[in-house]
DNA sequence: GAATCGCATAAGTGTGTGCTTATGTATTTT
DNA sequence: AAAATACATAAGCACACACTTATGCGATTC
């Protein structure tokens, strides 16, 4: 189950973390533990969590591996979003932001 | 921090679960229990876990307690994926729908 | 008012999870 | 070709978490 994977991936705040850096720019493994105090073994480790629950994705240039958003998983959270869309309307005004952002 | 309640919440199958039965209709924590095979504790736990994270809120009558799902929670998942919708125009057709579900 | 019901909380237990150190595997550098 | 670099994987460990049984507490029923 996918679905799982996500919201079991984004359950980890370093993982969060690690998901908002790349989504302001794709970069490898190791630019990504810059200012992190995080070891070697353990982003390789979250980076395989994402990568699963395909939040991010991976691409092979030398011996360097970048890695960036994978629009798939924001889309998987997005459908779930939706099955509940009838109780939206009560909270309008948290909406409204959401709508003109996406209205665009 | 609310949105790490949130994902810790929706991480276990269980709760998803309560919370789809939910949206579908409020109910006490008695009648969620049918069909589920839980522990009458283990549901209070997984409401008690759910409510933290703002997904679900209370109403008490008599001695029932009445549950339902709270806008509050889909609002502030609402609020995260907005954050990335930079990334969003890859998958187009599976944001149309959600899409079309919000604009009205 | 005693018993029952709906629910919450406490305490204990097994399993999952995130970390560590150690090691392996390509790729690049010198 | 030897050393260094970028990354992944394995194994072990401490802790978080989801469950259980036991108990408590207010509201209803008899």
């Amino acid at each position: 189950m996918i679905e799982h994977d996500i919201f079991r991936a984004l359950a980890d705040p370093t993982r969060r973390t690690i998901f908002e850096k790349l989504a302001n720019g794709s970069m490898n493994a190791s630019t990504l533990r810059q200012g992190m105090d995080i070891s070697q073994p353990a982003m390789s480790q979250h980076l395989a969590v994402l990568r699963a629950a395909k939040l991010v994705r991976e691409q092979k240039e030398g011996r360097f591996v970048n890695y960036e958003v994978d629009p798939d998983g924001l889309a998987l959270i997005a459908q779930w979003l939706a099955k509940y869309r009838a109780y939206w309307p009560a909270r309008i005004d948290a909406l409204k932001l959401l709508l003109k952002d996406m209205d665009q």
